[in-house]
RNA sequence: CGGGGAGUGGCGUAGCUUGGUAGCGCACCUGACUGGGGGUCAGGAGGUCGCCGGUUCAAAUCCGGCCUCCCCGACCA
């Protein structure tokens, strides 16, 4: 490609809207741009790059045994209906009507789709094992866009579906897709560390994400710097510290005025937080029915764990109680109390509230607590669970002699044992060897693919712009020739440079624009192919070319004869580095 | 949805307090010089100042309403 032809100016100065570097580096060097919250246009640079992404993506799900379909992105809503999951999907579904006024869905996601394919186009055991997988543009309405092309609301995924016959072929099926998401990542330049992770609103029974570990990431992992436990802090086990040992003692009503918060109340009474127990109450909304009002309590120094609750209560979303609930079920906010509660509602403890002694507690009346609490002594717990969030230092829930670390980091991919949910909501059922009917068990697997680029980004990058990896970079290299409108050797040259590389089979951006060299320089760093060729009269003199490596900066002048089967050497050289990174991902996971 | 910030040529911004000709840098066009790290000079083109309404002789500026975008949180296979 000629630059002097090719769409899109590089900026010197980003944004002011862009806030993280991925973004603001796609920004300036031309690969994408915005068109509102949420949904970006991929220019020439950026769509080949994404264009990339996807085929390395084709090649490992090839090779893990998926076979490609692609798949309507409007979907009739009573599909949706049917599997449950306008209910909990809700907001985040983007929905219309066609002119016969039916209800249209685009589609977040495609479990619904391809059971109902699948329960169409198979019967018998001997059409299973098979896994499916599409790259589509999915649609979500997200409450907030944010970070580049980190969440947005109309973004592309490669999503694929197993079906097996039984857990053991689910598990052969999950692991396929493991590995060769841990070679996707590696191969593009993104380091991944898979963890343990909610399975949601999705259901199933176990997941894991692929998280890059990145600063500007919305999701918190705990990794364990002792056994390498790493979990999502929505999951992660950890070990309470220790309460603080004593026998029993009376409980005591005693005045505590403004002391209303946990640090308030430590403060006043002159005791660690630990020593007090924090009451949060939700309303946990059911279908169809009225909400029903939770109080969870966790040991002062603790956190409650939304989604840890809410997996204690089956999957049930919460929501905090509003003040008039409040008031309705006679709770007082600031100092309210278990104890007394009864059977009012359900109340659920923290396993950390169950070995401490002598709890500071509300007493159900303004300016009033209760000192020396004590779980089944003054107050029971409809159940006792782990809803505790774990924190950066506590003790990990694994190998319990490590320490959690807490990370932020961008979910690159997500692999769920689904089990039987979709199938049965299908009624999808293919005949065993004996004759009886048996329902397929699923998994399914989603990877971001505009994630991949912007984390790519992030991985790679100096104060000059991107350092694309080889795999990824939009082409392979950048000829920057100088002065070509004021000598003609030069130009001839750099024309001629061109023509053999392409010939040879590389990708190459000409920079065959009348600018300064330094505005070339500049543009080449910026957007960040891994080579760069310049043609100048000195080296043209010399009978030579300067070929320069945009990771390590690294130069050297290659006779010009050579050039071809130097810069290919290189790229070979940098992919295979990569391959052989994806050959040892797996290796220990 | 709650909290915070911002909307002025393609990008970055000044002007707004105290109403009176819309300014600067980059980018863009023409010419000259220069040219191995965003060079210099000269001359140009390009803006309903987010939208609607109000106040006023006069509104980018003051007032009201709305819209949009960004950040934090809530939410999120």
């Amino acid at each position: 490609m000629r630059m002097s032809r090719l769409f899109g100016r590089t900026l010197r100065e980003a944004p002011a809207d862009a806030e993280t570097t991925s973004h603001q580096l796609l920004l300036r060097a031309g690969f994408i741009d915005q068109l509102m919250a949420g949904a970006y246009s991929y220019m020439p640079l950026g769509h080949r790059t994404k264009l990339k992404v996807e085929q390395i993506v084709r090649e490992e799900m090839g090779a893990a045994g998926a076979q490609e379909v692609l798949l309507p992105a409007i979907h009739p809503v009573e599909l949706w209906e049917q599997s449950g999951r306008v209910e909990s999907m809700g907001s985040v579904l983007f929905t219309l009507r066609d002119k016969r006024d039916r209800r249209l869905v685009l589609g977040p996601t495609h479990e619904e789709v391809i059971t109902r394919l699948f329960t169409d186009h198979t019967s018998s055991y001997r059409d299973v094992p098979v896994t499916l997988y599409q790259i589509q543009t999915k649609f979500r309405d997200e409450a907030r866009p944010r970070g580049g092309l980190v969440r947005v609301r109309e973004f592309t995924m490669k999503d694929a579906y197993s079906f097996d016959l039984d857990e053991s072929g689910l598990d052969a099926s999950y692991q396929a897709m493991f590995e060769a998401y841990g070679r996707i990542f590696t191969r593009c330049g993104v380091p991944t560390v898979p963890v343990e992770a909610d399975s949601g609103a999705i259901g199933g029974k176990g997941s894991q994400e692929f998280i890059y570990i990145n600063e500007t990431g919305e999701d918190v992992v705990a990794l364990c710097d002792g056994c390498g436990y790493a979990a999502n802090t929505e999951k992660a086990a950890f070990v309470r510290p220790p309460a603080l040992a004593a026998d029993a003692l009376p409980m005591e009503e005693i005045h505590t005025p403004g002391a209303q918060t946990i640090d308030e109340l430590a403060t006043f009474l002159d005791v660690e937080e630990r020593q007090t127990a924090k009451a949060v109450f939700y309303m946990a909304e059911g279908g169809g029915e009225a909400d029903e009002p939770i109080f969870a309590v966790v040991r002062g120094d603790l956190q409650i764990n939304e989604v840890k609750l809410s997996n204690t209560l089956g999957g049930r979303s919460l929501r905090a109680m509003t003040d008039g609930e409040v008031d309705d079920f006679g709770l007082t906010a600031g100092a309210a109390s278990p104890v007394g509660l009864g059977d009012r509602m359900k109340v659920i403890a923290d396993v950390s509230v169950e070995g401490s002694p002598n709890l500071v507690a509300g007493a159900n009346r303004p300016d009033y607590h209760l000192v020396n609490t004590n779980l089944g002594r003054d107050w029971t717990a409809t159940e006792v669970a782990d809803i505790a969030l774990a924190e950066d230092g506590h003790r990990c829930g694994s190998c319990e002699a490590g320490t959690i670390r807490l990370h932020r980091g961008i979910e690159m991919g997500h692999v769920f044992r689904l089990g039987q949910i979709y199938s049965e909501a299908f009624e999808t059922d293919v005949l065993g060897p004996d004759g009886t009917g048996v329902v397929p068990t699923m998994g399914c697997y989603g990877i971001g693919v505009d994630r991949i680029v912007a984390a790519a980004v992030e991985a790679g990058h100096d104060d000059d712009g991107i350092t694309w990896p080889a795999s990824i970079a939009p082409y392979d290299v950048a000829i920057v020739a100088l002065r070509l409108d004021r000598d003609e050797d030069v130009a001839a040259d750099a024309e001629a440079l061109y023509g053999e590389l392409r010939a040879a089979g590389l990708e190459v951006l000409f920079d065959d624009r009348i600018e300064s060299p330094g505005v070339k320089f500049n543009d080449a760093d910026l957007i960040g192919l891994p080579l760069r060729l310049t043609v100048s009269q000195r080296n043209h003199a010399q009978d030579a070319v300067e070929l320069r490596r945009r990771d390590n900066g690294a130069t050297e002048l290659v006779p010009r004869g050579e050039i071809v089967e130097r810069v290919q050497a290189l790229r070979a050289e940098a992919l295979a580095a990569l391959a052989e990174a994806a050959d040892r991902v797996n290796d220990g996971r």
